[in-house]
DNA sequence: TCCTTGCGAATTTTT
DNA sequence: TTCGCAAGGA
């Protein structure tokens, strides 16, 4: 097998996969040695990149295949990058180290795991859990949960995480901006209960590997000896504790390859940090930057509308895309009336290009905001019998799931309180709040866990009879259960439980309509168990690599956020709800400012660039939310499109059922009874001012010398003083705040555009 | 212990 | 509007 590889590819420009590259393709699959920036725009073909450049790694002998990570952020794209790697190099694939950050980061900490006081058999919580740990956290502290939402709290403890702050290095001042300054006390306790737990969440699975690292250098240095490589995807996504993971593994061999987007970068609120994709070159002064222009996917005027737009960012590295397709048809823009005729009518354009054969149903997608936004497409659908499918909750976390998961965890680790408090009355069985508190405090006291405690409880006085028998029936069914383990398959036993414990009856007598499907995710469950060994290994694998079914099966339209739209694409696009205030998020311009309008705009720019050859944006002047109705004004990204791309038109069969076809031009007037009208009033007023955000793409502004081009907020680069950011400008004076230097004042020849080559 | 009722809040969520 | 949570009655 890798005779016949090294054969067929001896000089390596021969190599098959380098046919029908384009030339920056083909430079980035032979830059083999040291620091590698790839900025690959939507639709460049950088999985074709990525997967090429790690079979040419093995192909030239560079790295064998058990000396190369290649790292993603979901499962689905690390299986797609090996199945496409498997095409090129055959069966050597499985000595790859692919995974997504959380799922490498967790086998190697299975590994090291004493290093940290954990048990390589430690249990990965999921966010219920962890919700419910840190509510206990904060309920033995007296905090009001009220005044500190359990949830922000986690996900402040959350952030610090991916900032790779442990407990003791969050800062003083970062802490009392939580609880009045409980809170690193409180990250303390939480982590403590975690570690009494044998448990991590999501978050320490990193930070656990960064301490390993750094405290010991020999475990770190054998895994320099074994990775060489480390190749990484949706690098504008990482945080900072990824950040810190990837450049202790890659700090000896400098061998790091990383491939993204900075505009595509989306998941800031998530503590996703864009500026590790900004700042490469500087950290990794040698490094190669290679840009990625030429789009594959979308036509002419579909990428020119996304070009226009996210050419008002100002932090970007900037890239320009360009296409030898046809410019095709023009973006549509729609206004609608109200939510119910937008819906109505996307709907109706869906049913007749089905009808007329042009795209199936599965290469059309309605994107959205937020979550809730889908619900009035699928009552429109519905209505039509259009197939949709919604792509949301993922099936691990499911109510469901999560119960049956609870009771094999709690079988295999009895140790597990979190599990054995989820399930104590899950079907009731009359062992309430009063009970579990009981056995909670009894636990704190003897040091036991739950269910040992229970075990010591049921001997002593300290129950009421009905309490106790049913308590001693359900310890009993667990121990018994216990005792099954290696006397029959996994799966077996798996059912067992759910039929003994009447978990599987209490879904049967409900009558809700999903009950049905709970039973069916059931099933589903048990058929995945089937591919793990035992019951062990299924666990330790459940939380990272169960991804939902979320794939499309064809024939069906696909409905979901903008967020759960990146990566993937379709010929056909609605972008619906682009009002002000819904797109872009208020909220998010309230807590984020500037830097967040700049997201929700990337979210835009992600939102067109999915589509390959039809994309129709809309808004409704009046929308109910939440029960209320609420007129809505124009998204200012709107305004933001080029218009030489755009139509503005209700074409016939659009929109059936609207008396009046509504665009731009004929858009009504605002009436003082009416309160429809200012939105689209001042969307007119800005079209026929020259109002219109006109600013020139980036690439036009760079380049240029002598006189400054630059603006404040401009990303900017100096020989001596490096990177920094454009405070003010006056004629060809900037003053900049650099990030190592401080603030200086410079005449504008004397930098350039960060980021350029 | 469980079920009803009323109040308040309401993005995005790769792992 | 709808959902989740907390308080109060059966």
């Amino acid at each position: 097998m890798q005779n016949d590889l090294f054969q067929t590819s001896a000089p390596s420009d021969q190599s098959p996969w380098l046919d029908g590259l384009n030339d920056p393709q083909k430079k980035a699959v032979q830059h083999l040695d040291g620091p590698l920036l790839v900025l690959s725009g939507a639709g460049t073909g950088k999985t074709r990149v990525l997967t090429s450049r790690l079979a040419n790694l093995i192909a030239t002998g560079r790295a064998k295949p058990w000396n190369i990570l290649a790292v993603t952020f979901t499962n689905k794209a690390a299986r797609e990058m090996k199945e496409r790697v498997a095409a090129m190099i055959g069966p050597m694939v499985d000595q790859v180290w692919f995974g997504t950050f959380h799922a490498l980061a967790a086998k190697i900490l299975r590994r090291h795991a004493e290093t940290v006081g954990l048990k390589s058999n430690f249990t990965i919580l999921d966010t219920d859990d962890q919700l419910r740990l840190i509510k206990q956290v904060m309920e033995l502290n007296g905090i009001d949960p009220k005044r500190h939402p359990p949830r922000m709290v986690l996900a402040m403890i959350s952030r610090w995480k991916d900032k790779g702050l442990t407990h003791d290095k969050v800062s003083l001042a970062d802490a009392s901006n939580l609880i009045e300054g409980n809170g690193a006390d409180i990250y303390q306790q939480y982590q403590q209960r975690l570690s009494d737990l044998n448990a991590c969440d999501f978050g320490d699975l990193l930070l656990h590997n960064l301490t390993i690292f750094n405290t010991h250098p020999e475990i770190l240095a054998d895994y320099h000896h074994r990775i060489t490589h480390v190749m990484v995807d949706e690098y504008q996504d990482t945080n900072v504790a990824q950040y810190l993971w990837l450049s202790l593994l890659s700090q000896k061999s400098r061998n790091l390859c990383c491939v993204g987007d900075d505009d595509q970068s989306i998941y800031g609120w998530r503590g996703a940090e864009v500026t590790n994709m900004l700042r490469f070159s500087e950290i990794y002064p040698e490094a190669v930057t290679i840009r990625l222009e030429e789009n594959y996917r979308s036509t002419g005027h579909i990428l020119g509308a996304a070009s226009g737009l996210i050419a008002h960012n100002e932090s970007r590295l900037g890239k320009t895309l360009f296409t030898d397709d046809a410019h095709g048809e023009k973006v549509r823009i729609h206004g609608f009336w109200d939510g119910a005729s937008e819906a109505r009518a996307v709907a109706d354009r869906i049913a007749s290009l089905q009808r007329h054969g042009e795209f199936s149903p599965d290469q059309m997608a309605v994107l959205v905001r937020a979550g809730y936004q889908t619900r009035e497409f699928e009552e429109v659908f519905i209505k039509l019998g259009i197939p949709y499918r919604v792509i949301g909750a993922k099936f691990y976390e499911r109510q469901e799931i999560r119960d049956a998961i609870a009771y094999l965890r709690l079988i295999i680790q009895p140790a597990d309180d979190l599990a054995f408090e989820r399930i104590i009355n899950t079907p009731t069985r009359g062992l309430g709040a009063k009970t579990v508190s009981l056995l909670r405090d009894a636990s704190r006291e003897q040091g036991l866990p739950m269910l040992a405690t229970a075990e010591n409880m049921l001997a002593g006085t300290a129950l009421k009879s009905a309490a106790r028998n049913s308590l001693g029936q359900f310890v009993n069914m667990v121990l018994h259960w216990r005792g099954l383990l290696d006397q029959m398959p996994h799966t077996e036993l798996a059912m067992k439980v759910l039929d003994e414990s009447g978990y599987t009856a209490m879904w049967q007598k409900e009558k809700t309509p999903d009950a049905e499907g709970r039973l069916e995710n059931l099933k589903e469950l048990i058929t995945a168990m089937d591919g793990f060994d035992n019951l062990q290994g299924f666990l330790e694998h459940i939380s990272l690599v169960m991804d939902g079914d979320n794939n499309n099966r064809g024939g069906e339209v696909m409905l979901m956020t903008l967020h759960a739209a990146k990566g993937l694409e379709f010929n056909v696009v609605f972008l619906p709800c682009w009002e002000e205030g819904a797109f872009p998020s208020q909220r998010t311009l309230d807590e984020k400012g500037a830097a967040g309008l700049e997201e929700e705009r990337r979210l835009a720019y992600v939102g067109i660039t999915r589509a390959r050859k039809e994309l129709y944006i809309s808004f409704a002047s009046s929308r109910r939310v939440h029960g209320l109705w609420q007129s809505g004004i124009p998204s200012r990204f709107l305004a933001e499109l080029p218009e030489e791309h755009l139509v503005e038109e209700t074409e016939q069969g659009m929109a059936p059922g609207t008396a009046k076809p509504v665009t731009f031009d004929n858009m009504p007037i605002p009436s003082a009874a009416g309160g429809y009208g200012p939105g689209w009033t001042r969307l007119r007023e800005r079209r026929q001012t020259g109002f219109l955000p006109s600013k020139a793409p980036a690439e036009n502004k760079a380049g240029l010398t002598g006189k400054s081009d630059y603006i404040a907020g401009d990303r900017v680069f100096h020989l001596k003083f490096g990177n920094g950011n454009v405070v003010s400008v006056e004629g060809d004076k900037l003053t900049i705040a650099f990030d190592k230097a401080g603030e200086k004042k410079l005449v504008a020849s004397f930098v350039e555009r960060a980021g350029k080559q």
